[in-house]
DNA sequence: TTTCCCCTCGGGGGAATACCTGACTGGAGC
DNA sequence: GCTCCAGTCAGGTATTCCCCCGAGGGGAAA
């Protein structure tokens, strides 16, 4: 039996999911999470075969959830779901270790397809992406913009998300399970590597670099 | 000689405005502002006929720079000039009292059709606008989400726009000329308003509802 | 006129932030 | 072996934020 595992912020988007997973023969919803946080706890205690991850979630977004997942089960399956299909996405999510990539839009028609190909060890890209890589598979890289990975580390990533959220330092220290002072170090590491120096600029830079959704 | 006085963020915005109007016989671009602080100041000094205002612009907004200049100087005719179309900005723009509204992406062929109508004291709106004006203009009005006026007064915007911009509360008393105190207590009523507990939260809020500009 | 509201400014105080120091652990890479 | 770095935690200090309080002027609306 497949365990699926689903991460979606929005209720109907995870039971229209589930809904489209849930008559297949041999396919099994075994979860599901309403952030990246709740995923990663999730498939760690679930042991999920494949993962339906949005990158658009509070406290912890897909791709980094995606990261964090398969350094503790690299034998997980990631499929990433979104709304955004811009090139340096894509490069994000492959570099995430995802193996598959899957339009909200084309999910309808598209979502058995790609869990059968991850089911099968194989990968998965919506059309529009699978054109898009055979176009500019050779492009040299320009910078990443989206949850930065070469200039911040997995950790700070979280810390920078949850500040713009909103989050206060007791309550990030909280919600990462760490004291106060080291969630400050994190804050104070962030704002020291970004030239930044408030709570408002380390906000706008993670709205203007999607590691917070604005909607 | 028709005065006009043009107010965006980019410098080559500015400049192909310019070179869209100074060849023009009896119009002469007076001044250029970066943004619609100064703007309005620039407004109160050069008595402008006509004022061409890109919305997305720091310190001040260009819809709250038309309300300002408006006050000071009720002759000027206003032309909106903006990259997005949402029947909730259009009305926006109405309510501010501008005169005519454009698309940018229709500068090149309707900008000096525009500053003519404005000429003329007449109105002009681009031709995408004015279908959806015939079309919904008696829609029931929905809740307002761009620089919401209902809620909060344009002192408030101002600085709800500085403190999303990352400014200190030092730096919006010196930018607006207060004290630091009564900025203070702008920050803390609009806190109170919005039921808002935190900088990161009023960044946000800006953020979603188009105070500030995130591009 | 009276009553609002907006805008302005201040005191005070507890909390949080910003920035510095130093230190320990563990893992990855040399 | 060693270094390097991410991650963890702590102390200290100056600054800023957040939220009370009060107060006065001015303009608009009742």
């Amino acid at each position: 039996m497949l365990q699926i595992l689903i991460a979606d912020d929005h209720e109907v988007a995870r039971k229209g999911i589930r809904s489209l997973l849930e008559d297949r023969p041999g396919w099994q919803v075994c979860g599901e999470a309403k952030d990246g946080r709740e995923a990663v706890d999730m498939a760690a205690q679930l042991d999920p075969d494949v993962l339906l991850l949005d990158i658009g979630m509070p406290n912890l977004n897909g791709l980094d959830a995606a990261r964090q997942i398969l350094a503790i089960k690299p034998d997980a399956r990631i499929l990433i779901l979104t709304i955004h299909d811009s090139e340096q996405v894509v490069r994000e999510v492959l570099a995430a270790g995802a193996r598959g990539f899957l339009l909200k839009s084309d999910a309808g028609r598209d979502l058995v397809a790609a869990v059968e190909a991850l089911q099968n060890r194989r990968t998965f890209f919506t059309s529009k992406v699978a054109q898009m890589m055979l176009d500019g598979y050779l492009r040299p890289h320009e910078e990443s913009t989206i949850c930065d990975q070469r200039i911040l580390t997995p950790r700070e990533r979280e810390v920078i998300q949850l500040v713009a959220e909103g989050k206060t330092t007791k309550e990030i220290a909280n919600t990462l399970r760490l004291s106060v002072k080291t969630a400050e170090t994190h804050r104070t590491n962030l704002m020291r590597k970004l030239d930044l120096h408030s709570i408002a600029d380390l906000t706008l830079y993670a709205v203007r670099n999607g590691i917070v959704q604005i909607y």
